[in-house]
Order: C-alpha cells, then structure tokens, then sequence
DNA sequence: CGTTACCTTGAATCTCCTCAATACACGTGG
DNA sequence: CCACGTGTATTGAGGAGATTCAAGGTAACG
C-alpha cells in the first residue's frame, strides 16, 4: 500500500484549480456559470489525498468538511453490532460526500476509500452562503441528494427482490455504466476496485454465495472479472439478467 | 371505500390556508419566518384529495404539481415486471411528495394512498422562485431529500443484513415512532393501515414467511397488532428485537 | 348470503448460510 | 532464495431459513 502512494504523491503538494478541473471536461456535467466557478474555486478550501482503505467518514460522526471525490473510488456502508455490514453505494469522480453530515449534524454511514482517493476540501460553514447566493448551486446540491435516494431505491427493490444472479448482474452494470459516464472505461474494459467481499455486502448474500453465483454468471460468457480487471463481453446479456436498469441519467452537477 | 370518502368529504371545498396549518402546531417542524408562509402560501395552488388505494405518481411519469401530504398516509413502491414489488418508504403527514419529478423530471417510484388522504398542491414551475428568493426553503427541501435517503439506508441495511423477525420489528418501531412524532398515538394506540401484504413488500419476504414470522413475534408480547390497530406494549423490547434504529431527530422543515 | 379481501396454517422444496478446507498471489523477513 | 503470514478466491457438505402450493378461516360489504 505504501508503494501505491508513490503514484499520487508527486501530485499532492500541487491543488488542481477548479478552473482546470479535469471533470469539467467531460461532457455529462453541466457548465458552470462564471459567478458559479468563481464561487466553487472560492469555496474549496483544498485537497485530500488518502490511501486505499482509508475511513473517509465514520458513521454517527460529524466533520467540518464537505468533500467531492476528484479522482478514485470509495463506497458508502453501514455496520450492525455484530459485524456484518452493508454497502450503500459507490462514490465516483465527481460525487459529493458528505451531504448527510452537513445538513443533520451526523452522518449515517461510514465513507470508505476503495482506491486511493483525492478529494476536494469544502468547509462546510459555507454551505449556507451557497444557498443564499447561488440558488443554481443550491438546486444542483438537491439534485445529487436526489440521486443517491435514487440510486438507493433502485438497489433495494434489486437485492430485495431478485435472486443471486441478478443482484450481481445488477451491480456490476449499475457499476459498469456509471465508470463509463465518466471515461473509466477503455475499449470494454473497466479497472474495478471491488473484491468479491464487498460485493456480497451489496447485495446482501454472504461472501461463499457471492462466489458460486458468480462462477454460475461467467459460464454465460457476459463478462470477464479477473483480479482488478472486468470486462464487459456482451452487454445486452447481462442487462437482460438484471430485467432492467434505470440509469439516472442527463446532464448533471458536480457540486 | 365510497362511505369513508363522507369523512373527508364536507371538508373538500375548503382549502386549509397555510397560515393555519395543523401541522404547524407540532413541535417538531419547525416555524416558518412570516415571509416564508407568505411565500409558501401563493406557492401552495391547492389540495387534492384522493381515496385509499389511488395513486398519486406512477414511476417513470411526470406531474406538472409538486405534494405535501396533508393528512392520511401513502407509500412510495417500485414495481418488477413480473408484479413482485417493493415498497420503499411511507409517507406521512407532513412527508414531501414527487421531489424527484420536479428535479430529474421523471420519477422512479410509483406513490399510492394508504388511507384517504389529503395532498397540498404546488406548481412544480415556481419551485425555482424558491430556490431563488428563499434559501432557507431550499436548504428544506434538500434536507427532506436526505432524509429520504438517510430512511432507505436504514432500510437497505435491516432488510438485507438482518433475519425476518429483526426486519419486521424495525419497520413497526420505525413507523410507530414516525407516527407518534406527528401526535398520531393515542396511549400506545396507533391506527395502522397497513396490511401483511405491505409489510411483505417492505421487508422483502413472501405473504406466507411474513405471516409466520409476525406469529413468533406476537408471542414476546412486545405489541398487539390486529386489524389495523396496533399497540404497542413494551417499546424496550421490540427496540431490543431491532438492534437500533437511529431515527432522524431534531426539527424538521416540511415544506 | 354470497363475494371479496385479508389472515392463517401445513407440507414439500429450494435457496442460501455456515463451517471447513484448500489454493493462489503477494510481500515480508530470515 | 525460501518460509511464512495475509488477503482473496474457490469448493464441498450439511442444515437453517424462506419459498411455493394449497387449503381453510374470518370479517366486512353489498
């Protein structure tokens, strides 16, 4: 883990601007206005660079910061008493984290770091001058608390309502298409950060399940997961085992 | 279900002025400043009332009107195609009501009434002049937005980490306690509309399992549910069968 | 008094879980 | 370089838990 770290660290002492964020490049985010990129770039107040498998946020706690992921991924879960857990959702480049904490004072899930991560540094002190100022902001922030309930909704009719195969087939297109939103994806090809532990905890089957099922899905030819790397073979095929995935789709915001 | 519409039926033709609101007088929401209720009251267009059983939002539709339930009580569920369902979170009085059309404009969930109910209508077009012209109604709106998402969590943990008597505990506790924050308990006396049915589609197992699993619990005493009236006789217990349930505390916005 | 909606129960079956053991890749220290 | 621990993936066997099918019961309503 320590090696990792050599990958990113030649990077920390320098913040990316908002100005030159790589994000808003890609076309699936909206523009910002002038105003609004003058007041993001003021409202970021630095970076966060972490290692794979580090806390982000621990549930029931509080932060002075908001963040957004700038690059990497992470995943949202909770934790019962005696052990077992549950994975809520995933955090991709350009997703807020941190939402719950700013706005009840605590969070109800811990955030946890899947690959190294950088994250943008907001303080959270000025979320309300955001509201006050930039309603176009504002309704942006609403959009991706909208999303995640969303994306929660649809996770939980799939892993309480269908069996092994499709609830996997589900998470890993789910997963699929959002890192292809976002150019992660090369030829049909995807570097996943999940081992199959963290899997079974999304869809709720214990690790030994997860793996039989997951034999049972390759025989069909859809997909190849191998280590850290998955490739889609036949998209079609496995978006017929899921029955159907409403992607949120459209032009989004990014803070 | 013609003859429970006479209940409501002498109180259609006047519509509830926001400045007398009955919810307004419970503690837990808070108070508005004089020129939010003036803007919330031309906001507010008019009421609808429908019967139990009618749906307000299909998924996957639009509505040019934005809801807050007035009084009754309403689910939102998602649908397969082969009919099995999941039910994803009720809605009570005071419970915001097709957030997500206004904001993705399309809705991923269909909203069906429990009981009779009562619905305030908004104009989804002016929720941009809230945005605009009253920040502290914007910040609500996204918290109500997250407080949806912070309830489906809750959800997707218990109904997929834990076993069928701890899932069914959690929901009942979890709905007594929402109805006793809006004063809808009388003693330990709550009017539940639910059916088994409902509750198996919450928590994700068949009618059958439900049923045998209420049996067991019904055997610890810690509540009577027969009909739709549900006591609850020993809050420590049922709590104890749940592991915990953080409820979403402190004052709540609910416009 | 028949229909409908909801609740209850039993029996057979299948899905998924737990326990247990093995295999492989990797990095560490001797 | 090899021995070892660690984290991840894989496989088998037996049993608990949930499903389905099927039948009956009760209360409300017209």
């Amino acid at each position: 883990m320590a090696k990792k770290r050599n990958k990113t660290s030649g990077k920390v002492p320098v913040v990316t601007p908002c100005s030159r964020c790589p994000l808003r490049k890609i076309e699936i985010f909206r523009k910002f206005t002038a105003e609004e990129l003058a007041f993001v770039s003021s409202f970021k107040s630095g970076e966060l660079v972490l290692d794979a498998g580090s806390t982000i946020f621990s549930e029931g706690t509080n932060s002075p910061h908001l963040y957004t992921l700038l690059s990497g991924w992470a995943f949202k879960c909770k934790t019962l008493e005696d052990g077992r857990r549950q994975l809520l959702n995933f955090a991709l480049p350009g997703d807020f984290i941190g939402l719950q904490a700013s706005i009840f004072d605590t969070i109800g899930h811990s955030i946890e770091a899947l690959t190294d991560v950088v994250l943008c540094v907001f303080p959270r002190e000025k979320l309300w001058a955001l509201y006050e100022k930039h309603a176009g902001l504002a309704f942006d922030v609403t959009w991706l608390g909208a999303r995640e309930e969303s994306i929660l909704g649809d996770y939980l009719i799939t892993v309480n309502q269908r069996r092994a195969g499709e609830r996997i087939a589900f998470v890993l297109l789910h997963l699929f298409q959002r890192a292809r939103q976002l150019g992660l994806v090369r030829g049909n090809t995807l570097a996943l950060p999940l081992t199959q532990e963290h899997l079974a905890d999304t869809i709720g089957f214990s690790l030994v399940h997860t793996n039989k099922t997951l034999k049972q899905l390759r025989k069909t030819g859809a997909f190849k997961w191998t280590g850290s790397t998955f490739e889609l073979v036949d998209e079609k095929k496995l978006a017929a085992m899921v029955g159907h995935v409403a992607p949120v789709g459209g032009i989004r915001p990014f803070i």
